[in-house]
DNA sequence: CTTTGTTTTAAACACGTGTTTAAAATTGAT
DNA sequence: ATCAATTTTAAACACGTGTTTAAAACAAAG
């Protein structure tokens, strides 16, 4: 990438890489700093303390997540189209980031009084009309009369796990990194063949 | 429980719950003795150091963890009876340990040269016929011709992620405990649908 | 009761943590 | 070149970590 990039910019992008892949409490100031080639005072100097750092870095990675759904419920495609394509995006992007999800789940998970919506994400969601769009589907029967939690934690559980739980699969089934890349590949498949299928009703 | 168990079981059973709920990384050997109720050094004397202590209780609960499909695929149900039944457990089974899926995958994760198939487990379940039985099934046009691995991971996806992700589909949809624990039953009647639906063809 | 072995405790050790301080190096304008 | 402001560094601080040590409390057998 540029080299041009001034200290602040390089540090965040280190802390995000090591707290991406290890958590926050996976991993220490200095190793933030060391990644970043630089002294420990600074990451401090810049950002006041290891918290701080961390909250910037999840709101980006955050924001950069729920970003690309917002792109694809902007458009106007019809319904299917439009999950066709969003879990074919997700599947290109998790593949640049595997552990984007995990991470997010994780950190969620461990402290549950933060605010985490703070770029208020769901409501832009909510206003690019996708649930609007999907009820209305609905009564017109074209689409499976399901309710919205559910339709959501079908699509994200289809797209998220497979990355999220790479290590237990490979381990359970005895595939290298490569091997593993290509059951990806193929896996989208299945799973928007099922997806669709089911939320439309179609057969075969 | 019983009051009659001993001091290394107390032990055992307070780091399950400390490691599980917040992970090797993110406790620290004082908050499991006084989880136990008991003092740092007394956790030493019974396992020799955290690391071992740990591994003991990830193995038990990867045991048990896997034991669960065993008995199920142990039976001598029709395919699709048994997908039915495994998925209904496996709701059952983390309605009672909901982190126990995001424990597992987190430190298999954290450290990728360990010994994770101790128990030679995977044999165990390969030793039930399981996948015999579905590629009989497939060859008999039972069923859809489905790579095993891609079978595997839609169940799992579909069984782990919405308990997983629970914070963050609370987040994103608002819902408390009670609405979200109520969402999970919902959620698995469409998951068992779908997914029978799709792996043997059926149609509606 | 005494003695022997086991279980539990308080204290300490060396080290890593997040954070701060004060000095050094660097920069940019006069 | 000088000087003020900014950036970077090395060192230190207080504290928490995993682990160990040695003494205390306890139990059981003689």
């Amino acid at each position: 990438m540029s080299k041009e990039q001034n200290t602040e910019d390089k540090i965040k992008e280190a802390a995000k890489r090591v707290f991406v892949s290890k958590g926050f409490a996976g991993c220490s100031s200095r190793e933030i700093a060391k990644e970043a080639g630089m002294n420990v005072a600074l990451v401090n100097y810049y950002f006041r303390s290891k918290n701080k750092l961390f909250e910037l870095v999840f709101d980006t990675v955050m924001h950069d997540f729920l970003e690309g759904m917002i792109q694809v419920f902007s458009t106007d495609m019809p319904l299917e189209e439009k999950i066709r394509i969003f879990i074919e995006r997700e599947y290109d992007f998790l593949m640049a980031h595997p552990d984007v999800p995990g991470f997010i789940i994780n950190e969620i998970t461990r402290q549950n009084d933060c605010p985490i919506d703070k770029h208020g994400m769901m409501e832009k969601i909510a206003s690019t009309g996708i649930f609007q769009q999907s009820l209305e589907a609905q009564k017109r029967g074209e689409m499976r009369e399901i309710d919205l939690v559910s339709l959501t934690m079908l699509i994200m559980s289809n797209c998220h796990y497979p990355y999220m739980a790479k290590p237990l699969m490979q381990e359970l089934h005895r595939l290298d990194d490569e091997a593993y890349a290509n059951q990806l590949i193929l896996h989208k498949q299945y799973v928007v063949e099922m997806l669709i299928n089911y939320i439309f009703n179609k057969h075969n």
